[in-house]
DNA sequence: GACATCACG
DNA sequence: GACGTACGTGATGTCC
């Protein structure tokens, strides 16, 4: 293609490259070609961001012109002004090094002019084509959100943040920086910048920048007039760095000058060459964007090959995931052949298709069977065809397997102790076929291995590990969505109305693909030491949770009724008084009604807050004006109390009561948490109240099995133990060993006060702390949960530290490994991944406080898991059984009689679960209640 | 489906 | 000086 000159009309796109590859970095878990090992996730995300980039409808706005620039050495003409600049940048991670010229051969692969100059920052190198291009009438935009480069906004040079997809034009300057884009470097160089090391003046940040610059003009009238500034420490410093603001003004003003190595024209957009760019995303061994490119450009996707190092024994090739080789099972001698191919295996990838998620309702439809890649079979056993009869039951469709015939010849090869059951979420699966045969005690499965749970025990922090997911992250393969064969939403159809010629090559599939994750997962967990945390803290859940779910707890609909009807009542006197209150009829329910009526209406203080610009209605807001003595918000709080118990717990708790048990059976997810905790769903049976006494009644409905009682056994205070033992702090272990009241001891230490006697107001707040330091605190966060004031809270902080100063060694050790290996690991080595760590900016702080959070709210998760794996068999002969699992609760039914020999079996297992493994140099203690309720036990 | 809110440890 | 600010969850109702 000819270039046809650089004028009018032409519009230029400038891409900051090396912005990109960081996030590309960041954002991604690290990534391997699998047949060398190269690092290449940086590359994988760049590429990823640069064809989402390419294939961007943008109409009218599309660029005519493009270029990625990208910094080329560390030090330029800038480091002779100023030798410190950028000097406290740190060394790029190890494993993103070498990924630097990969960008760039991406780059010319997507055949987008690829920039950089010896000596020059990409930042003079995009400054000097703006000017440029601007110059000869043309628009730029310039694809990036660093800030140092919004000097350049304005006369048809615009920004655009790649990420948020948001143009930054001159107003979007002006709110950043307080001044318009021509006054910016003014700005800057007052303000300095800690990132790049710019000094700018001590004591000035953007805001009080901004307002000199405002005042004076500019910056050179700001310094000569200096002496006319108001506030003396301002004008003494201002005075005193001169020199250094000047400085920092050319350190911070890019280079329109930089001489260029392109021209203008050269920078035209050119279609990429298939073959090129193919050739470079298969020898990435990019599977998905592979494809997903091939597709886009009517090519044929070159094969993606890893082949493994030359010298190890050449892997078989897997067939390809292409359902050529399933098969629907549908006589006696064709199951018998599958079963002997089990056999000889020694193990079998297993998934059930069934009519509901509800594993208690749930009829079995059909069971797919994989035993080696490339071949799977389905068996249907319940598939129906036309509509229900009276009795909600529609004909089986002709020719399928009996189901108990099916069962029954499943049974003694699925409870083989010699062959391996595999598969994802295999709880799930547990739990409906323990269901079937009754006649026959169920089938038991084992012993079992999960992918879900490999994956959680490899990549928790990561990403999520449901299989469709992992299949594609993985496997390179999209598998058939479920809603191809069911829908969605009200047109929805059961799996067993799905025609069997339908349902056979997804649930074939599933079993397939369960396989083919644990031949990938499998060899990982030894390689990543991850195997012990597998094997001891994941797989034996499966049949402990399964058992407890099955189980569920009595809940007496008749009482959540009554409390309903209660708080219905109550709720409707509640409403009649707010309107009256507020003058006029609208819905309590809804903030954004509610926070006009307080904010508009009636003026009281409490500003916009949050990104929708909407006012906050939250509790704490309210509480703050209820306390000034205003009304509505205190009865808005009483209903919005009573609105909460009604809907979430009395109203809903009643619909999820099975019909058959008359018991609540809560699923728990082994991999909901990232670090290690369970999670609880339909419902949550981990968050019914109790904090509060109107609350704590809805517990009163949760009742033992008539001749039995509900024992609750909680761990005190486990993850402030667990810190004392990690942290290593001889203060707070003496305190536990002595039995003290931990946080009145705290008080005792930062205030110099005697336990005896202590004001209850000492000890909450050490008590607000010792929380608080768990969870990464911030003199921020404190004063708020206080209610006291920053400078007040950051001092009892700073006075905690130095008491205690292990507490602060322990931090930043947590904080280096993570962000040295990318994850952290608890005592019992479960790990955490840490993807965010080494982001910078806002989001680096979150991450920084959960890394710290993770080892130890980890391993008091794990503690709980291990003394719910060993309760089974130490509770074995009492007529008791485990129901709930609340983070450091567990929630049993005995029998009356055995309600002592059941708390001190249970105490001894959970008292004693941190070891063999690890021996905790503080106590655990176990407290434990008992009654005919959950209220009545807790 | 996003957001705000609030229940728990 | 400024940034944004306690950790981990799930369910509900409103609003678009």
């Amino acid at each position: 293609m000819t270039p046809t000159g650089f004028g009018k009309g032409s519009h230029l796109h400038l891409i900051d490259g090396s912005a990109f590859i960081f996030r590309a970095y960041h954002a991604l878990p690290p990534l391997t070609r699998k047949s060398d090992g190269l690092p290449v996730g940086a590359v994988a995300g760049f590429c990823n961001m640069l064809w989402k980039y390419v294939t961007d409808e943008r109409g009218q706005d599309a660029p005519t012109h493009a270029a990625v620039i990208f910094d080329h050495s560390a030090k330029t003409f800038r480091n002779e002004i100023y030798p410190a600049y950028k000097a406290n940048r740190p060394e790029p991670p190890e494993d993103l090094r070498p990924q630097f010229p990969l960008t760039r051969e991406a780059t010319r692969a997507f055949n987008i002019a690829c920039i950089e100059t010896e000596g020059f920052e990409a930042d003079d190198i995009i400054a000097a084509f703006a000017c440029q291009a601007r110059d000869a009438g043309g628009r730029v935009t310039i694809v990036s959100s660093d800030k140092d480069l919004m000097q350049l906004v304005g006369g048809g040079v615009d920004m655009l943040d790649p990420i948020k997809g948001k143009t930054i034009g001159p107003e979007e300057v002006a709110e950043k920086f307080g001044v318009g884009p021509d006054r910016v470097v003014d700005v800057q160089a007052l303000a300095g910048d800690s990132v790049d090391n710019v000094p700018g003046a001590p004591g000035i940040g953007i805001k009080t920048a901004a307002q000199l610059i405002n005042e004076y003009g500019d910056l050179e009238t700001l310094l000569e007039r200096a002496a006319e500034i108001k506030q003396p420490k301002r004008r003494q410093t201002l005075i005193d760095h001169a020199e250094q603001i000047r400085v920092s003004k050319r350190l911070v003003t890019l280079d329109c000058d930089t001489p260029l190595d392109a021209s203008l024209e050269s920078l035209e957009i050119r279609a990429p060459d298939p073959q090129a760019l193919l050739g470079f995303l298969a020898d990435m061994e990019f599977r998905t964007l592979t494809a997903r490119v091939a597709e886009r450009l009517g090519a044929e996707p070159p094969a993606v090959v890893s082949a493994p190092p030359s010298e190890a024994p050449a892997a078989p090739e897997l067939p390809a995931i292409d359902h050529a080789g399933y098969e629907t099972v549908t006589d006696r001698a064709a199951l018998d052949a599958w079963i002997a191919r089990i056999r000889e295996a020694g193990h079998v990838a297993i998934d059930t298709e069934t009519t509901s998620l509800d594993e208690m309702q749930a009829a079995l439809v059909g069971i797919s069977l994989a035993v080696e890649p490339g071949r799977a079979c389905y068996v249907p056993v319940g598939h129906v065809q036309g509509s229900d009869d009276l009795f909600g039951q529609a004909a089986l469709v002709e020719g399928q397997l009996p189901l108990d015939q099916v069962l029954a010849a499943l049974k003694p090869v699925l409870e083989d102790p010699a062959i391996l059951k595999i598969g994802q979420n295999l709880k799930y699966d547990w739990k409906i076929l323990a269901r079937q045969i009754p006649e026959l005690g169920g089938i038991r499965m084992a012993p079992l291995t999960d992918t879900m749970l490999m994956s959680y025990a490899l990549n928790a922090g990561s990403h999520n590990h449901g299989m469709d997911e992992l299949a594609e992250r993985y496997l390179g393969h999209r598998c058939i969505p479920i809603k191809d064969l069911i829908g969605s939403g009200k047109s929805q159809i059961r799996f067993d109305q799905v025609p069997i010629d339908k349902a056979a090559p997804y649930a074939a599939e599933d079993a397939e693909i369960t396989l083919r994750l644990y031949r990938h997962f499998a060899p990982m967990l030894p390689v990543e030491q991850v195997t012990t945390a597998y094997e001891v803290l994941e797989r034996p859940m499966i049949p402990v949770l399964a058992d407890m779910e099955l189980a569920g707890i009595r809940v007496e609909t008749d009482t959540l009724k009554r409390m309903s009807n209660a708080f219905a009542q109550k709720l409707a006197g509640l409403e009649d008084e707010i309107h009256e209150l507020a003058g006029e009829r609208f819905n309590v329910g809804s903030p954004k009604q509610l926070g006009e009526i307080l904010f508009d209406k009636m003026g009281l203080a409490g500003g916009k807050q949050g990104k929708t610009g909407a006012f906050s209605t939250s509790a704490d807001v309210l509480e703050d004006l209820a306390a000034e003595g205003h009304d509505l918000p205190a009865r808005i709080l009483d209903w919005r109390q009573v609105a909460k118990l009604k809907s979430t717990y009395t109203d809903a708790l009643q619909t999820h009561v099975d019909p058959d048990t008359g018991r609540v059976h809560t699923s728990y997810s082994i991999t909901g948490a990232q670090t290690g905790r369970l999670a609880s769903t339909d419902p949550n049976l981990q968050n019914i109240p109790v904090r509060t006494e109107e609350g704590r009644r809805i517990r009163e409905a949760f009742v033992a099995a008539e001749g039995h009682r509900l024992v609750s056994l909680d761990y005190s205070q486990i993850e402030l133990r667990i810190l004392a033992h990690v942290a290593d702090i001889p203060a707070l272990k003496q305190a536990f060993r002595d039995g003290i009241d931990i946080h009145a001891m705290t008080a005792s230490q930062m205030f110099g006060v005697p336990v005896e006697g202590m004001d209850p107001m000492i000890r909450r707040r050490a008590k607000a702390i010792n929380f608080g330091v768990i969870y990464g605190i911030s003199g921020f966060g404190l004063s708020r949960n206080l209610r006291i004031p920053r400078a007040e809270a950051q001092q009892f902080i700073d006075t905690y530290f130095e008491r205690f100063p292990e507490i602060r060694a322990y931090m930043d050790k947590t904080v280096a490994d993570a962000k040295q290996d990318g994850f952290v690991r608890t005592l019992f080595g479960r790990r955490i991944n840490t993807p965010g760590i080494n982001q910078s900016g806002p989001a680096a702080g979150g991450a920084r406080r959960a890394a710290i959070n993770a080892p130890i709210q980890g391993a008091a998760a794990d503690i709980i898991r291990r003394a719910m794996i060993r309760m089974p068999e130490a509770i074995r002969g009492l007529p008791a059984r485990m129901l709930l699992q609340v983070h450091d609760e567990l929630v049993f039914e005995v029998q009356e009689s055995a309600v002592e020999d059941l708390i001190a079996a249970a105490r001894k297992v959970m008292e004693g679960a941190a070891e063999p493994a690890v021996k905790l140099n503080v106590p655990l203690i176990v407290d434990a209640g008992h009654g005919m309720n959950w209220a009545e036990a807790h």
